[in-house]
DNA sequence: TTTTTTGTAATGTCAATAGTTACAATAAAA
DNA sequence: TTTTATTGTAACTATTGACATTACAAAAAA
């Protein structure tokens, strides 16, 4: 199973309000039309964005000014991952529920796996860990 | 979105086969029991394990035999995860597909992003790769 | 010929993603 | 004060995938 695109939405979203801070008014009409989704898809994203601390979003005519909370090089991928996606007891790998307690291996099987896929999933958020907005924000800069 | 319990079920499966080889009479049904899942689950795993060449399925009475075509230390965990897991593109992570061209931001999100996805990615690949069916055989062997 | 087991199809349930419409609450602007 | 723009949120639909179950023809040994 992919891990689903609210993540990549989430990226672009906090890229573009950085982008854009001084250029536009930014709404969430304004993000969808840069993403290109539903606008209630992008306020739900930037509700979650905003429980993590990373975004204060004004109300009513007020808006248009959606503000980062934090620096660029404060902002890492993990913290905007762990933000989106709730993972069940904070496992990436789902596991089958009843392994027959009778069985040699089905009573060991989590004994032996547990472990061994949690490091596989350190493994990937601590590259998440090392990548920061302020990254993905100068690689665009060389873009624009 | 979490990753499927089928992985989890086939490392289950492939442990179950090298462990009991010599003492159980291995088919689908027996399997399951193990797992504790529908034979038919079992069954359909099992084909995709074929299908990688990991295993080899006689049918009808002659069963009771299913076999590990590779020795535990040449089976990875990476092959196991590729062999179940369908990834669209291969890519770990979705993408929202319309993000808007007119847009600098839009224009670039995939370029700025996709070789960071595609690292994240790799790191978790990686690591898995580097465990073997015999290593987790051996965690097993200290526990029965 | 009988029996066992696989491969596979058909069907059902449940949860999650993704999209849409609608609208009360908010708060600045007129 | 009234108008207007925008958010937060609920309700609903569609689509997909996971997981489960029943059923049975095909295979192949007993």
């Amino acid at each position: 199973m992919q891990i689903s695109s609210r993540f990549t939405i989430a990226l672009h979203i906090l890229t573009a309000i950085e982008t854009f801070k001084d250029e536009y008014r930014l709404t969430s009409e304004f993000l969808a039309g840069s993403v290109q989704v539903n606008s209630v898809i992008i306020r739900n994203i930037l509700l979650q964005l905003k429980s993590a601390g990373m975004v204060q979003i004004p109300r009513g005519r007020a808006s248009g000014s959606i503000v980062l909370l934090k620096k660029p090089e404060e902002i890492n991928l993990l913290d905007v991952y762990k933000a989106i996606e709730p993972l069940e007891h904070d496992t990436l790998f789902a596991f089958h529920k009843n392994p027959n307690p009778k069985c040699p291996v089905g009573k060991n099987v989590h004994n032996i796996l547990d472990d061994r896929l949690l490091s596989v999933q350190k493994a990937m958020e601590d590259k998440l860990k090392n990548m920061k907005l302020s990254d993905v924000l100068s690689d665009l800069s060389k873009l624009i």
